[in-house]
DNA sequence: AACGGCGTTCTCTAGACCAGAACGCTTATT
DNA sequence: AATAAGCGTTCTGGTCTAGAGAACGCCGTT
């Protein structure tokens, strides 16, 4: 969906954003000539941006501050899902010694909300914010399999099914088949499908009535990983994890 | 310092943008209301930022997306004190079982960068993002000790001396006292001065060049702290911490 | 001294923002 | 059923402002 009526000014603060974002810190001069803009614009916006204090003016370079972290801190903060997993994702990093993840559905695209590493826990650079796309991920196959067909129709239109690895899921067959998959065995694998070498084990979170909010996941590298972990184990004790938070959830 | 040209159409954005913060969900017309702007206005703004990722609608409802932790925690990833800092934080409350922090000093105010908790750590509502003053806390105070004086001059001419708790420093002289305190003995403490019951320890973080990057710092119940701990077994692990990291950003 | 680059100031007008009215839709009320 | 009251959205015209461009002051370099 487009804006019929954008505001173009407010279209040109956030490329601004965004390209300050890129550059990490640069002068008007820059910018100006990145955006195809005046320098007395660009200028304005910034100081503008830099009054309400999401941009801060370092030496004689304008750079993004960290308002930008409070606010998105906030609105995870006031997450329900978050608050009630948060402490779920630490104990099963800790029980696991690896890498544990939760993810929600945003705007057809998975967003992280936060991790915990367990003692032997493997180094991505999955950090809260970072968004990824749903079909390469054990976290966003959990989700997608319980989201209504249409929803993934829609997502699959939209973003299409980018191969992350040759082993990434290509095609909507293959997509619908391994969310049925899915459905019946309660747990989604991602097996170097998003990156070669890694193992993940995804859970859906869901509500009461069926609608799902997010999910959990243990990643560790495949050397780690054995087949009968993946089918014994470790589904075991995501699939406990995602139930205690629903628990929690639900009251 | 204030825009002397200041973009109101990218004002305006920013009012919303804040307001829907407070609201965390609302529609048009309750916007329109709080900001005294048309509906039409209103709605031109929201769909130009949910275009851009911004702001989502939710039902008939509009709310801010997780687009600003993506951004932030792209800045966060983005410092090197950060990145180099987080490992030794969680070292940090795991050695000490309690809860440890990293703040850097922005726009005259402290932002949390992030948190670890040990094993006993109580539960703050520090999340990664907040914002505190300085004077009242053993991270801000760490920081300002090492800080030029006219730059902290400044600093409480702009945000003043905020009483958190009766214990809270809340005079010039007393603020100035304590920083020679703090510079001679290296490290801050913070005895119920920003919540009652509370005990901080914290260390600046500075480069070769004496340059403050930020403060580490460790929390706890007063009842698990004693007054010999507070100068003995804490300061040790804090200070060897921070010494680790500035290690590690000086190479 | 002169130059080239920067960030910033200032002015003026082309262009966009937005109040307000109108429309379709859903929900509450009669 | 019919009406009303509320919502979000569309659309337009008049008003205000965003921003190009020129000029300025301030470095560092030549």
């Amino acid at each position: 969906m487009n804006a019929k009526y954008p505001v173009r000014t407010t279209e040109k603060t956030l490329a601004l954003v965004e390209q300050l974002m890129k550059r990490g810190s640069c002068g008007v001069t820059e910018l100006a000539n990145d955006l195809d803009m005046g320098k007395s614009a660009v200028h304005n916006h910034l100081t503008t941006l830099q009054e309400h204090g999401y941009v801060q003016k370092v030496g004689d370079e304008y750079q993004l501050s960290l308002k930008f972290l409070e606010v998105g801190g906030r609105i995870r903060k006031s997450m329900e899902f978050y608050q009630v997993a948060e402490p779920e994702v630490k104990s099963l990093a800790a029980e696991t010694n690896e890498l544990a993840n939760i993810l929600v559905e945003e705007q057809g695209m998975g967003v992280y909300l936060m991790r915990a590493k367990g003692k032997d826990a493997v180094d991505l650079d999955t950090y809260a914010g970072l968004r990824t796309c749903l079909h390469a991920t054990a976290l966003g196959k959990a989700i997608l399999a319980h989201l209504p067909e249409s929803r993934v129709e829609e997502i699959i239109e939209h973003r299409g099914l980018e191969q992350k690895t040759p082993k990434s899921i290509g095609t909507r067959e293959e997509l619908f088949q391994a969310l049925n998959d899915i459905r019946e065995r309660g747990y989604a694998i991602d097996d170097g499908e998003r990156l070669e070498g890694l193992r993940c084990l995804g859970a859906p979170v869901k509500t009461s009535s069926g609608e799902v909010l997010g999910a959990i996941s243990v990643s560790a590298p495949a050397s780690r990983v054995s087949d009968e972990d993946l089918h014994g184990d470790l589904p075991e004790k995501v699939l406990s994890a995602a139930n205690v938070i629903e628990l929690n959830i639900n009251y």
